[in-house]
DNA sequence: AGAGATTAGTTGTTCTCGCAACTATTTCTT
DNA sequence: AAGAAATAGTTGCGAGAACAACTAATCTCT
């Protein structure tokens, strides 16, 4: 047609609804970790470390997973290490490879993490959603999702 | 009970899978309006600004409606400004105010980028969502919207 | 086996943004 | 009307992250 095609008032009033009300939710839940000393960014971070084979990830691979720059891995994890979270080790096949490996503090800070961050979640996302409302949004963004994959 | 309530496995993945889709939403308008020399921080500038009585508004109250500090909004106004999109322009009535004001470049920069936009969000979120999706999911996400509110 | 391409990770630089501190102006209190 | 409190905006500083350039190691192709 050559012209572009908006959406209704009320829907792009829903749209613009719907994407102000996300970082507010991350902010949520950035600020109920603070207590612990973790930023949202960290916490991510242990948990990846804490579901891996040996608690240890390649750095490309967590960063792929974190979708952090390389760059952006390094320098954060230069941070957990100071505070004794995680450990860097050398990979003995590929010499090219470091380890982030986690360590029993940071397990420890995870756990005591955990269950405030659950809770968090629950309050600010998985309660005024409604217990099947977490399950249509999924559905509703799996398209969206696997749209998103094919870049 | 005492005992953390977590989320059921389907549950999680999906949460999980939620949270991770919308960084890479974001990442895709971003992209879609770099062509046009503008971040999306920008836009959003450049949208509010146009829709306002008198193609301006007051530092604070932009600042409010983007969710962004007073300090980060007069940086983003720093380089909106040497671009010649925005101007400043003190208040009359009230010598503390200070008014962004569209200028006619930031009007037609915005009107050159607004197609692509909205063509980014119709591909990359109503189109994958569906008619009905996009509507749903606000009304579904009413309610995490209203309880962040009240913060 | 050896040259070139690919992959992993770090460092220098730059950008964006928030917090705290500060100035300037207005509004509230009494 | 004067002092106190609140409000608007800017600046110094530091954290977080991306991009480009770089080193080092591995893989591929002939």
């Amino acid at each position: 047609m050559g012209t572009t095609q908006w959406l209704t008032d009320r829907e792009q009033l829903a749209w613009r609804n719907f994407i102000a009300t996300i970082p507010q939710l991350m902010a949520a839940f950035e600020a109920d970790l603070t207590p612990h000393g973790l930023t949202g960014g960290d916490y991510e971070v242990l948990v990846n470390l804490s579901e891996a084979e040996g608690n240890h990830m390649r750095m490309c691979d967590l960063a792929a997973a974190l979708h952090l720059s390389p760059s952006g891995l390094t320098r954060r994890l230069d941070g957990m290490v100071r505070n004794g979270w995680v450990s860097r080790s050398a990979c003995g096949a590929d010499r090219r490879v470091m380890y982030a490996l986690l360590t029993p503090a940071g397990q420890k800070k995870m756990e005591a993490a955990a269950p405030d961050h659950v809770a968090s979640v629950r309050r600010h996302f998985v309660e005024p959603l409604g217990a099947n409302g977490l399950k249509r949004v999924s559905d509703l963004f799996e398209p969206v999702r696997s749209h998103l994959e094919q870049l």
